[in-house]
DNA sequence: TTGCTCCTCACGTCACGTGAGGTGGC
DNA sequence: TTGCTCCTCACGTCACGTGAGGTGGC
């Protein structure tokens, strides 16, 4: 019978001499014999047993869950739970890899429209970030808010144009100005502004905020806090201000 | 000035207390004050910079990294260096679980046309799965070899049946026969067969090999080691066997 | 004084890698 | 005898978790 050393079975087998004495250490592959001084020896069925070992293994199925699965008498019942199990946790990794490579790329665009790169630039983006599904939510309750003035203000103008009659465009008028300021205000009272030089989160004035110039996602401002005047990113504020605010 | 304890520290960040003491000790974030009690006393400040840690930790990027960006004095150099150095090893780690994941389909596959599913029939699925490149190999070069002859033999048949011209045809046959018998012979001096019973890889005699009734991937034989006849599946030989054999 | 929080060791996780210092076997 | 292989500790990896045993601060 074919008996093979440590460093034998570990060329067969493409692993190191530490692996294999790691394996009989945790009892997933004990050697068929030891020599008087103390030196294992492996047989073939040892090395089929390794290879069996290093296969599951390569699948990245943990090695006590491998040496149990060896040790069961039965291992069918086992073996197919094992891989379900594997296939899950492999698919889990996976989507959250690819979920932290998104935010990832999410940074990097960040990183590039921002003025300079610092730690509060980088805080600054993470808040950003963190903070877009409340500021998604209030930008979608602001259109459903919006549309139906929007649709009010067509029809009373096609009203007018095509029939001649004027009357709705005047009861238009006369609410959609009070409701679009209530509206607005009821906006910059959920939203507040990331100052790019102090990187302090802060409210405007409603009328500063209402005139400003401003793109989708940013609005130009003059920081309350250090006065800095320029493009500030938007975000969800943190809490609704109270009433005294 | 606001100062806040580890507890308080770790609440805001979504942290344990473990965690800022770790990161303490780690240098990563050091906190701005201590009591005369040694209790740790963290300023607005650290705040913010520990919700940026985290920030960065959740993308991935070990603490180690994170530490020396922070300590940094111009970040913008490092910080994009080490974004695409995170997106390249997660792309990576992406790769690397979805080859795991198809080879367990495999498994699993293999596992359920398996007789009985035990340690030996685990190895032969990892035997056939790493061998299937090779064989992959020998069947091309195979189709390669039986393509022309294929090609000729209709040529053949075409010319007696359309233009009556029949001896193309018998010079097919007079070589061809022959050839397929060289054919088979390279074919079987270059696979191998699992026995199903006692998991040895076996050459079967040309003779029965030829005659055996098969499907693509195996072939019904009687190993050589066990004396078990059924069906056997196809593998590729270890090495190409010397010409007593 | 009683809870609660915080402190510092120090071990455990996972699958080995990497020496150190010693020895078997050709 | 000389290399080469192998042996057993034992520490290191990574980011903390989990007690143990003690103490600060309200």
């Amino acid at each position: 019978m074919a008996r093979y050393t440590t460093g034998e079975l570990a060329k067969l087998c493409s692993v190191t001499v530490r692996t294999v004495q790691y394996y009989d250490t945790r009892g997933i592959l004990v050697p068929t014999e030891l020599t008087e001084g103390g030196r294992r020896l492996y047989s073939e069925e040892d090395v089929k047993r390794m290879r069996v070992i290093c296969f599951l293994r390569d699948l990245g199925l943990p090695i006590d869950a491998i040496g149990q699965l060896l040790a069961e008498d039965d291992p069918a019942s086992v073996v197919t739970l094992l891989l379900d199990q594997q296939a899950q946790t492999l698919r889990e990794e996976i989507g959250e890899r690819q979920e932290k490579l998104s935010r990832l790329e999410e940074v990097r665009a960040g990183l590039k429209n921002a003025r300079e790169v610092s730690v509060e630039s980088i805080g600054d983006i993470a808040y950003v970030m963190n903070n877009k599904k409340a500021l998604r939510k209030i930008h979608l309750t602001l259109l459903a808010i919006a549309v139906p003035i929007a649709i009010l203000q067509w029809v009373s103008i096609l009203l007018w144009i095509l029939k001649g009659v004027w009357w709705p465009f005047l009861v238009w008028a006369t609410l959609a100005i009070p409701y679009a300021v209530w509206a607005s205000g009821w906006y910059f009272r959920r939203v507040a502004y990331i100052c790019p030089q102090c990187h302090t989160v802060f409210k405007p004035t409603f009328r500063e905020a209402f005139w400003a110039r401003h793109t989708p996602a940013a609005r130009r401002l003059t920081c309350t806090c250090c006065g800095h005047h320029g493009y500030c990113v938007e975000v969800a504020a943190e809490q609704e201000v109270k009433a005294d605010a």
